[in-house]
DNA sequence: GTAATACCTAAACCTGACTTTAGGTCAAGG
DNA sequence: CCTTGACCTAAAGTCAGGTTTAGGTATTAC
């Protein structure tokens, strides 16, 4: 069992932002001594989780919901898998338009050093798209296709 | 030359964020007749840029500096070039941080699917980590380490 | 006994990125 | 003429996800 501060430190959070988890019922079987929170396993093992589902880009009511599926039984199984399904289709077409960002940003990264060194931006434009360097071409049709 | 309903049009975007993008100064050399904005293809692809900088997490008040500085000419390469290669770094580790949450959703998804093919939870948690599927076991050590 | 800590609450505040509202100009159509 | 629609502005509102503030309790340290 932990306090508060303890599990702050654990997980480098403020103990604001764990009040406020708890109040946004992201804990639900929390349990007090005295008014005083104590924090245990599973509530270790439910902040692991939620720092996977809010980097899965999860809303705060959502990860509740899921928390009280948990808390409710095996009865919610499918339900519980139906939303990490979901979230895995969103975080996958996310990863690839981000994919596509980086593309972006490489073939940008390639260009101003062409300039850095002194190249001529009009006729670095005119070998675009056909004379770049194998990579840079196919970070720079990524970017710009679709 | 386009209108600002022209332009929201193409983009798929509320001319209200078109006009929130110009007051924050994302389009440093809009031009207006009497009045009234007219976007030219520097601004359409300054809008480009715009969307996958916003992808790149960038921040508008960012966004504007990079802008400032392409109408600042040449001199500024360095600088964009800098910008553009702490963004490129800042994307790689989100998308490594994103792959590893992705790992945890497939770990979950196939745990779940096991408990609704009606395999008994207790069980289920002896074989992690030893028993796994192969693929699994690939996605479960992944989500779980650091 | 009093001062520093670690805990508690409710409620106000903050930030970023928009969106909505309220009010105004101007050109074309019926 | 007068209404409709596309444009304009400034300013207020919204939303998520916290953070800060103000005030209170309980334990330990000197």
């Amino acid at each position: 069992m932990y306090t508060i501060g303890q599990v702050a430190e654990m997980f480098g959070l403020p103990t604001s932002t764990l009040r406020y988890y708890d109040k946004q019922g992201l804990f639900p079987g929390l349990e007090r001594a005295s008014g005083i929170r104590r924090f245990s396993d599973k509530e270790l093992e439910a902040l692991r989780v939620i720092e996977c589902l809010k980097k899965a880009g999860m809303e705060i009511k959502d990860i509740r919901l899921f928390m009280e599926w948990c808390a409710e039984g095996p009865s919610t199984y499918p339900q519980r898998k139906a939303m990490f399904e979901e979230r895995k289709a969103h975080m996958e077409s996310e990863i690839a338009k981000m994919n596509r960002a980086l593309d972006m940003l490489k073939f940008k990264c390639w260009y101003y050093e062409q300039l850095n060194q002194g190249d001529n931006e009009a006729e670095l434009k005119a070998m675009i798209p056909d004379g770049l360097p194998k990579e840079i071409k196919r970070a720079y049709e990524n970017a710009h296709t679709r």
